[in-house]
DNA sequence: GCTGAAATTCTACCACC
DNA sequence: GGTGGTAGAATTTCAGC
């Protein structure tokens, strides 16, 4: 799919405030209403904009306590693997799974209120999981940048 | 700040599609439309939501080659520091950077089109900043969960 | 903090170029 | 792909509880 730069200006205005209106981009990009809201329909039907969210501080809901907890599991079995992918799911504190390559199989992005609950999420969820080799915890000191936003 | 289980229900709603109409809220939550309007508004106006945003979709735009970046710095001292966080802010690949604990200094979350346009970010763009000690790559092979919605 | 209703603004679709 | 116009729906405000 090819994107030319109103469509560009469109999915960044969007990628940083989906409530801008079809008005102001239109007068923003000197088209019509129409014109602008034909371009969003497209972008939304084809999957390009794949949802619209509302983003939520986490300083403010108390889960500023954020770790990337790097796992091994004990062996590589498709049904363990999946077995674990599926439990991993169910943790909220769990926002990000991603299945990697390297020295460890997954890095996990957690988010919880403080240590404390870092640690009982370890103890009482994560390692439960009994095909969990190892576990080893990153913690973010400070959010350099944190984007959502992606230049098409 | 206190939530209340309409609270909790909104920002899980509006997590999930920020589109929804606060009619379709008030139907669902047994309320008019006005309670869960204001509600909303004392949301955004506390900054418990801080942005409504479109999510693009990664494929869709041929980005969807994602990659951990873990960087060591040469040496710690602040201006150095200050001036990496800087210029790594720049660069459009680079959606996340965080100042870490453990081996590493920085976990850059990165997002180009293949490997050929990710050695060229490394190449390029990244260990062309001097102060770089060294650059440790992890690929992601599955995305099992990418949420942007916490459970409050 | 909630309700119902009214004012304003946008969305979403139309005919047409 | 674009324009201008418009019906219906949504947002936003208001008086009153």
């Amino acid at each position: 799919m090819k994107f030319d730069k109103i469509d560009q200006e469109i999915l960044w205005i969007l990628q940083t405030d989906s409530k801008t209106t079809t008005k102001q981009m239109a007068h923003q990009l000197g088209l019509s209403n129409t014109a602008v809201y034909e371009r969003v329909r497209k972008l939304e039907r084809t999957g390009v904009i794949k949802q619209y969210v509302a983003l939520v501080d986490f300083e403010k809901i108390d889960k500023s306590f954020i770790a990337f907890c790097q796992i091994k599991l004990v062996q590589h079995r498709h049904d363990l693997v999946k077995k674990f992918e599926k439990e991993v799911l169910q943790f909220d504190e769990v926002l990000e799974c991603y299945n990697v390559s390297g020295e460890y199989d997954y890095i996990l992005r957690v988010a919880v209120k403080n240590m404390k609950a870092y640690r009982e999420f370890l103890n009482n969820k994560l390692t439960m999981l009994d095909y969990i080799g190892s576990a080893y915890s990153t913690f973010i000191i400070n959010e350099v940048k944190n984007s959502v936003q992606i230049r098409v």
